[in-house]
Parts: C-alpha cells; sequence; structure tokens
DNA sequence: AACGCTTTTTGCCAAATGGCAACTGGCGGC
DNA sequence: GCCGCCAGTTGCCATTTGGCAAAAAGCGTT
C-alpha cells in the first residue's frame, strides 16, 4: 500500500489524513499468469495498481493477429482509465504476462476518492498526461529505426522487462515477427 | 478568436465573463513556411493556437537525420505544454509546414488565465492527455503494419494533411524513406 | 521561353524482414 | 527415464524496404 502511496506522493501534495482515506479504500488481488485483468468489450470496473508481475495491453487486428501494445510492471496503473470514467467498453485486454499482485480500487470507491479528495481528478490527469507522454516519447521513435535498434532500445528503457515476457509478446510490440527477432538476439551475441 | 473558445468548451463549462477574459489574452501571429514556431534548445515562451495552416513537430536523431514526429493542423494547440509549465528548454522544433495563422497566448498570460480561471489546468491536463491518447491511438498500431497500410491509414486519419506536407515530411513520420513512400504511391494508383 | 531551384519519381542492387515449417531444448507430469 | 508440450531457434526462399544516384516534374523568376 505505501508503495501506492508514495507514488501519489509524486504527483501531488497529500495529507495524511487524505492518505489514510485512499489506504481504506483499496484491496488486494493476485493475478495467474494469463488471467486477464480487464477483457475487450467488458466495461472496466475497477483500478489496479501493479504491486509485482508484467501484464500486457493487447488487442486483435483485423486480421486476427493479437498485437501487444504496451506493457505495465511495478508502479503502474492497470486500467482503461478513459473506459471506466465515461462507463464505456475497453476495446483491449489486459493480461497478466507473470503471476502479478495488485491493489484494486473498485470503481465505486474510485469515484468517492473523486469526490472527496480535492484535485483527486487533477492528480490523475497529471499522471495519465505523463504516461501517455512516456509511451508516446519511447514508440514513436521506433518506427524510423530498424528492428535490430529497437530491440536494443527497448532492453535499454525496459531492463528489468526483457527476461519475463515471452519472446512472442515481445515481437509483436516490436511491429516484428517472433523469428526475426530470435536472429537478431542470435546476432547480438 | 471564437474557433479557439469554441474548442474550450468542449472541454469545459465557461461562462461568457471567463471567455472574455480568455479572449483578452490572446494575440494573433502569422507564420511563414519553414518559420519556427519554436525551435530545440529554447524555452517555450507561448501557446499556439492553429487558425490556419500545418506545423510540424521535429527532431534529429543520433545520426543527424532529421525525423518529423507529427503535425499539428487546425484548432490544435502548438507548444511544448510540459516544457513550458516547468520552465524546461524543449528537445524538438515546432516548423510552419505551410504558411499558418495563429493563435498565441505568451506565456505570462497563460499563467494568469491558470491563476485565474477556476479550473484552468485542470482543462488543460484534459486536453494533454486526450490528445496524446489519440497520437497514441494512432501510432501505436502503425509499427506493426508494413509500409502500404501505414500510409493508406494516414490518409484515412489525416485526410485533409495529406496533399499540404511534403512527401519527404510524411515519409519521416511514417518511418518510411521518401522513395519507398513514392512508390507505394504510384502503386495505389 | 529559359533558367535555377526544389520536390518527386525511377532504376538498380543490396540488405532486412516475413512466411512457413521443421527442429531443438527445457520442463513438468507420469 | 520417457513423454508431451511450449517456447525459442533455424533453414529456405519470397517479398519488402533501403541506399544511392540519376532523371523527371513542378514552380517561380527573369
Amino acid at each position: 500500500m505505501d508503495e501506492f502511496l508514495a507514488y501519489l506522493l509524486q504527483f501531488s501534495l497529500l495529507n495524511q489524513q487524505q492518505l489514510d482515506f485512499i489506504a481504506s479504500k483499496a484491496t488486494s488481488l493476485s493475478l495467474r499468469k494469463d488471467a486477464y485483468l480487464l477483457e475487450a468489450g467488458q466495461v472496466p470496473r475497477q483500478v489496479g495498481f501493479v504491486l509485482e508481475g508484467v501484464i500486457r495491453i493487447c488487442y486483435y487486428d483485423n486480421k486476427g493477429d493479437e498485437i501487444t501494445r504496451n506493457f505495465i510492471d511495478e508502479h503502474r496503473l492497470a486500467t482503461d482509465l478513459r473506459a471506466l470514467e465515461y462507463g464505456l467498453a475497453s476495446s483491449e485486454y489486459l493480461q497478466a504476462v507473470t503471476d502479478c499482485r495488485l491493489l484494486v480500487f473498485a470503481k465505486r470507491e474510485w469515484e468517492e476518492l473523486a469526490h472527496t479528495i480535492v484535485g483527486w481528478n487533477d492528480i490523475m490527469n497529471r499522471i495519465t498526461a505523463q504516461h501517455l507522454r512516456e509511451k508516446l516519447a519511447r514508440i514513436s521513435p521506433m518506427m524510423a529505426q530498424d528492428a535490430t535498434t529497437r530491440y536494443v532500445e527497448f532492453l535499454e528503457n525496459y531492463p528489468r522487462l526483457a527476461n519475463r515476457i515471452p519472446l512472442s509478446y515481445l515481437a509483436s510490440f516490436l511491429g516484428i515477427t517472433q523469428s526475426s527477432l530470435s536472429r537478431i538476439r542470435k546476432q547480438l551475441r
């Protein structure tokens, strides 16, 4: 729990009373590898915060191929905040890549936080904006680079992730085939 | 000016007095094709809103090649909001791709808006988050697709842009070479 | 119309990547 | 220890894309 509060304090000044209130709203959840935290078509009903493990965001393209769009590891929010806010069905899956431990806020509790904590939405918007900026900053240079460079930079940007992710997911995230990625790895040794 | 106020009203409920106040802070600016609204290394001192024309966001990679990271067309904010907020130097260029007409708020005026209009930062965070989400939603599927698909989808996503942008910028944005894009175009007719 | 400048198109070949299928290796269940 | 399963690797060849340089097309100026 303290991990989440420390995370919030990066984005805001919250007093002890507020922190206690926030803590009182959280529950904990374990996910087995491959289990879904959220499935496409569902309306999200909770917000997760990853304490341990890796979750991936994926969807299916118009050819039916599964595409991994992103990874969420420790100390990141796992939910579709937009879909949650507007009560929309999500278009993506959130699936555990490894066994995971999460902190979870049910939608009702989350909204109570929004009503009770002054500036809660402001904090969330900041967090959202920062996460999106980081993702964008990592993803947008990737298109202009070849597969090897993309892989090497992934290793630099997410050093703690590479050895926990199946090759197929990583290849899909990098926009190359599994075979190509395997060959690239080989060449790098 | 009304265009900008209408834009704001999409994200918020502002009364007439607030709108008038906002309007009083804006000035207008014309940019010639190829002129810079912001250069890398500079600390941004203003926020632009594109009334007419196209601006691109670009930077130089470690090989010295110029990469176009995004386009900003009518009714979009043109600035580095993060750098502006924290007084940081921007790492990117904002360059006019065509002649442009902009609405401009100097940093000082922009901050006065933040202090005067209740919820101004909240509005800006919403706008930022939404823009980032849109960009991400368009960019992230691109890596998994071949160059032709990326080009076709660009045409669908930005129908009003394609004919106003030099081929080289577009190719760079799509992560392919100018020659390849030219060949792809040829094949599509 | 002729010129100079920039943008776009092409040709040629090399390199990177994809598609498919077979092979290998690790690991848990029996 | 053997088997089966899954993830990762490799071989083979087709396709895509890049790199480079030359040619063509567009455009404004004179």
